[in-house]
RNA sequence: GCGGAAGUAGCUCAGUUGGUAGAGCAUCACCUUGCCAAGGUGAGGGUCGCGAGUUCGAGUCUCGUCUUCCGCUCCA
């Protein structure tokens, strides 16, 4: 972890948010690398879920919503629990866990609970400059993403006249006021999701639900996750959020991944079956119609909804984590290398020339550099020698380096291109170096 | 919020009973080498987390505060 983190400060992939005043306690900054991997996750996530499906539309909702629609939801019901503290031992209950009169179950003190204390979970914020006393123009920073989907469920539909079953993808930040933060990037209180709400007639709901876990699973294998990190967790019925607690929902099956400084494996994704719970509350609270006619039955129907909810930067954690490996080059010679999948390496790759101070090899190699920055990240360095240049690309998990030496320029017009994974190198023509990586990277 | 530990250069750390800061690595410049880091010379970089107090004098002692880690409590 230790490893990780200061591995994260020293390239530049997470810094500490607000550092130069002390830093601010579970907020992180993405530096220049680490915003390259979490945009290439995104993206790889947008791509596989949105752009290659033809039964998914993207949406991007605001983070302000009429704080009514939190009403609606339940998060301002459930999502506030009464707590009471024990005076003697600190000891802290949810109030309607325990019994006020009775003895501390931890201490066995009595009378000695605090008065029951709210703990909203969510942030609030007034609209407008003055906050009014009774809270009028009280809203909320959205706790989840999946309310803007919701709401706009009529229109999206209306508007791309697609039909069930469909589903609606958006990434974005959401806010939550966490009692314990912790784990680095883990649990943070602002952390941005990836999510997916997709509309299904009741019947097809637990296919479908089968369905999105298998595929959500995959998604990360083929990132490259190692398959003995990642595991499936169906959800005990107590635990349940509250919207997946009606007799109808098959519940929720989280995607977890074991890391290596937690003890036991954490989630990186729900799958849950939320039925018709929000689309239900919504019509209610807001009076409109939030069904879906079919024109072929003539029927108009409450779609079930199944959300596959992913954590961006959980996924992101998870991504660098299961990339890094310290190898042994030879005895006593170790490398830091993050085995990143090519599709989420922030830099794709490196043109290195042998010889810093021949005018001609900087020269082909800063073009060279310049012609692939079109198609790919690129980065050009020149300040070491090549193996020192060669870690270094290892460390930030960039896939292939190209070399431009001598003889490219006095003989074959070809580069070295080094693989990161095997270190093997092969010669590779210069008017053939781009299509040979996009090939490689699969691009 | 409670208990414990920690905070000194970008990173990892040292700093003797309080006497006004060091190392290695990293970075930059020049030289050297030229396909798997760490050769030479030189340079930059720290109000020792922040704020008070004690003292002639505080990185070192005291208090407060912020942040991180571990353990409780909580986590739709």
């Amino acid at each position: 972890m230790e490893e990780i983190v200061s591995l994260c400060k020293r390239r530049g992939f997470v810094f500490q948010s607000s550092e130069i005043y002390g830093g601010f306690a579970s907020v992180w900054d993405y530096g220049p690398l680490g915003v390259e991997l979490k945009r290439n996750v995104k993206d790889a996530w947008w791509n596989s879920v949105v752009r290659q499906r033809d039964d998914m539309v993207g949406l991007d909702s605001a983070i302000l919503m009429a704080p009514i629609v939190w009403k609606a939801s339940g998060h301002l019901d459930t999502f506030s629990d009464p707590l009471v503290d024990c005076k003697k031992c600190n000891a802290r209950f949810r109030a309607d866990h325990v019994d006020l009169s009775a003895p501390c179950p931890n201490c066995k003190a009595v009378d000695s609970f605090t008065p029951p204390r709210e703990f909203n979970l969510m942030f609030k914020t007034s609209v407008g400059p003055v906050e009014k006393e009774d809270g009028s123009n009280m809203a909320y920073l959205r706790p989840e993403t999946a309310q803007g989907i919701f709401v706009n469920f009529v229109n999206v539909q209306t508007t791309t006249r697609k039909k069930l079953p469909f589903g609606i993808a958006q990434v974005g930040k959401a806010f939550r006021n966490e009692i314990t933060p912790g784990n680095f990037t883990f649990r943070t209180r602002e952390f941005e999701q990836m999510e997916i709400e997709y509309f299904c007639r009741p019947e097809d709901a637990p296919r479908i639900h089968q369905e999105w876990i298998e595929a959500r699973y995959q998604w990360y294998l083929d990132l490259g996750i190692r398959p003995e990190n990642l595991s499936l967790r169906p959800h005990d019925k107590d635990e349940l959020a509250h919207y997946a607690q009606s007799a109808d929902s098959t519940g929720t099956t989280d995607i977890e991944y074991q890391f290596p400084f937690m003890e036991e494996p954490s989630e990186l994704e729900g799958i849950a079956n939320r039925a018709d719970y929000d689309l239900g509350q919504h019509a209610k609270f807001s009076g409109q119609k939030m069904t879906y006619f079919d024109p072929q039955t003539n029927e108009h129907i409450l779609p079930y909804v199944i959300e596959p909810s992913a954590g961006a930067d959980r996924a992101t954690l998870a991504f660098l984590v299961d990339a890094y490996y310290e190898e042994e080059v030879k005895p006593g010679d170790m490398r830091t290398v993050l085995k990143f999948h090519p599709k989420i390496a922030p830099v794709k790759v490196a043109v290195l020339p042998l010889a810093k101070n021949k005018a001609p090899i900087v020269e082909v190699a800063k073009k060279l550099k310049g012609e692939l920055a079109k198609r790919m990240a690129a980065q050009y360095d020149d300040t070491g020698a090549i193996g020192k240049l060669y870690r270094r690309q290892d460390e930030i998990g960039t896939p292939y380096c190209v070399t431009v030496d001598f003889d490219t320029i006095e003989k074959d017009n070809a580069v070295t291109v080094r693989d990161r994974d095997t270190m093997l190198q092969e010669r590779v023509g210069l008017d053939r170096v781009e299509s040979y990586l996009r090939d490689k990277l699969d691009l």
